[in-house]
DNA sequence: ATATGAAACTTTAAGCTTGAAATAATTTGT
DNA sequence: ACAAATTATTTCAAGCTTAAAGTTTCATAT
């Protein structure tokens, strides 16, 4: 996937899979750089961060299959990092009266208190890390990447 | 990491934190559906593919230390991966003579042939999955992923 | 009421991933 | 020549990830 920059393959098609190329390479690049200061600065991982960021905008919390659905990964992927957190205490699972297959899942005080203070400093690096992108041009790929996600979300 | 588009945050820095999540999800998407398709289609995993791809643009070999570079990943996850492939009969490592730390690690003749079809495959997803995007907003966006690109590695 | 099926979740097995420690071979400084 | 440092790689422990199978609970249709 990672494929490289010195043949420079041409023709139909080429440019998709080029713009693949460096996305990937992209995205791969600056996750690293995350997971790196998420360990050394906070001891936590990067799936860690995602589920607190998704609970952090959920006050009453969210459902595992809300979690799986909205992070784009598995099931059994949520259970596992979850049950990581909530043996931090960092979030909970509340059984609830109506159904009890579910469980309400949400951030402690704590776990809140904390996302707080590590959601500051991921955007700080962000804001370092893409700092290079200028303001207008940030703004034009968003948008190109959301107009890629509209399209594909007519699919499946 | 893979934030949500609820609430838009608004503010400094908050476009490209946006960009930022634009990204991770547009490739953690594509991704997700590749790895499907190779798994269905061809029994692999998008990580042999990778090291696979990279062997293949060099013929003569590569050590194990320019997989791990190439690919972005540590050197003891190239070591399981080309493990796996080794023992399915798709790659080799050769003993060097003047340095007998490392080996270098090629494509078998079955390898290579087998990465062909499989390339032929992918690079017709890609086609796929990115088609809505025009060849025009591609070369474009590529464009500006590559600048990022050329700004990073003036780090570290 | 009760079987049938669907839904929400967990468990499992296999593989991926990292950072750190361990091994082995080469290079460097003296 | 030889100790010390460096380089290339593997091993290890912990955690992440998926798809598939299993469990429990709920909903639906007789």
């Amino acid at each position: 996937m990672v494929a490289g920059p010195l043949p420079a393959p041409t023709g139909p098609g080429k440019d998709r899979l080029r713009l693949w190329i460096r996305l990937l390479r992209a995205s791969r690049t600056i996750e690293a750089e995350l997971r790196e200061r998420l360990k050394k600065d906070f001891n936590t991982t990067l799936p860690r961060f995602d589920v607190m960021a998704a609970l952090y905008r959920a006050p009453e919390g969210m459902l595992m299959s809300d979690l799986s659905r909205f992070l784009l990964v598995s099931n059994g992927n949520v259970t596992g990092i979850v049950d990581r957190l909530v043996s931090e205490g960092l979030v909970a699972r509340a059984r609830r009266n109506g159904d009890r297959r579910t469980s309400m899942v949400r951030l402690t005080e704590e776990g809140s208190k904390a996302f707080g203070i590590i959601a500051a400093a991921h955007e700080g690096w962000i804001g370092e890390l893409l700092g290079k992108v200028s303001e207008d041009d940030a703004r034009r790929l968003t948008g190109m990447l959301t107009s890629f996600r509209s399209n594909w979300e007519g699919r499946e």
